[in-house]
RNA sequence: GGGCAGGUAGCUCAGUUGGUACGAGCGUCCGCCUGAAAAGUGGAAGGUCGGCGGUUCGACCCCGCCCCUGCCCA
């Protein structure tokens, strides 16, 4: 897992916001380089979740090989650690082979985690339960002084109400006995042969785009997919079930909101949800930014990988 | 034409028996993020309190007129 065994060669990865046009972009350029798309949107891992997910549809693939599509059950949890191993096996074999393997997705953190340096303390179910029972008990802040006692300088980085972190910091240190790095590493390539191509789309425009992808997922039939999901256990996910679109169908259909307010939290949620992305690439100095409404935009992008 | 209710942040609304608007939610903007990340989180900027006049030391809150919205009666 070191730099210094990562095979050489050119790896490419296409960043922006959701509904920008990373999907599209990411096509062209692998048919252009003669590559293969690894998929690192953590969303669209799960079986059947094709239309609330912008799944690019097989019969539009254009015979260019997808990686990581279709990988898990709606009912198993997806986690970055793991998913690392996934995308970095299935890119080391494609650098095997010459073949250069083209990253899309809006999950960040995903994707960061296999492009630079990245390493995961690791996990223990029991010590996580007991912990998260910790804090449906005593709350955020109990915990969080908890944590200042154990490791100040993680208690100091981390707010006191949010409990996910210091329950994950708090696992962290019991099981390593370490302190918790409570931020993230610096920008160090793990591929040194990495570039990035962020779709660069103004806020109007975004908005627009988005609230029309919604409105054309649910005419393509969301609210039956997820109908159909639920019965393959959604809602017993710890993960598929927070998708946006998937999320506000499951409480549609459950009675507790209305289709049109479904729809309409669907459109707000993603549009907060592209405004985080941004937020986190916007500040990778290594990306390579093109408008996403340039004529010469692959040209652009494919020169930009070079 | 008459009556009633209302006109406070971009939106939906609180609020002050007259003493510098404690505003809230949503939205917007900015930020954080190491095994749930389409998740989780923090902050900031926004208001001549419909208009004009009057009363008052002082009015968003009182009075008058006007404008706008909704409902009711003619």
């Amino acid at each position: 897992m070191t730099a210094a065994r990562a095979p050489q060669g050119r790896v490419v990865a296409v960043v922006g916001a959701t509904a920008a046009g990373k999907s599209d972009l990411a096509l062209a350029l692998a048919e252009r380089l003669g590559g293969e798309v690894v998929n690192t949107d953590a969303m669209q891992l799960y079986r059947g979740m094709d239309i609330g997910t912008a799944k690019l549809p097989v019969a539009e693939r254009r015979d260019v090989v997808h990686h990581l599509l279709d990988v898990l059950e709606v009912t198993d949890p997806a986690t970055v650690a793991e998913f690392q191993g996934w995308a970095r096996s299935v890119i080391d074999d494609c650098l095997r082979r010459g073949v250069t393997p083209v990253l899309v997705g809006g999950s960040a953190l995903y994707t960061r985690a296999v492009l630079d340096e990245f390493s995961f303390p690791g996990t223990d179910p029991d010590v996580r339960a007991r912990w998260e029972h910790a804090l449906a008990a005593r709350g955020a802040q109990q915990l969080h002084a908890e944590l200042a006692a154990r490791d100040p300088a993680a208690a100091a980085r981390i707010l006191p109400s949010n409990g996910r972190r210091i329950v994950r910091a708090l696992e962290v240190i019991e099981i390593t006995g370490r302190p918790f790095t409570a931020s993230l590493p610096g920008h160090d390539y793990h591929y040194p042969g990495a570039r990035q191509v962020g779709v660069d789309i103004d806020r109007p425009t975004l908005d627009r785009r988005i609230e029309d992808r919604v409105r054309r997922m649910w005419e393509a039939g969301l609210v039956e997919e997820v109908r159909a999901l639920e019965k393959r256990g959604l809602r017993e996910g710890r993960t598929a079930d927070r998708a946006l679109g998937y999320q506000q169908v499951l409480a549609f259909l459950a009675g507790e909101i209305t289709e049109a307010e479904a729809f309409e939290q669907t459109v707000n949620g993603t549009r907060r949800f592209a405004r985080r992305q941004e937020s986190w690439f916007r500040k990778d100095p290594r990306v390579a930014w093109v408008r996403y409404d340039d004529p010469a935009l692959v040209d652009r992008a494919l020169a930009a990988v070079q």
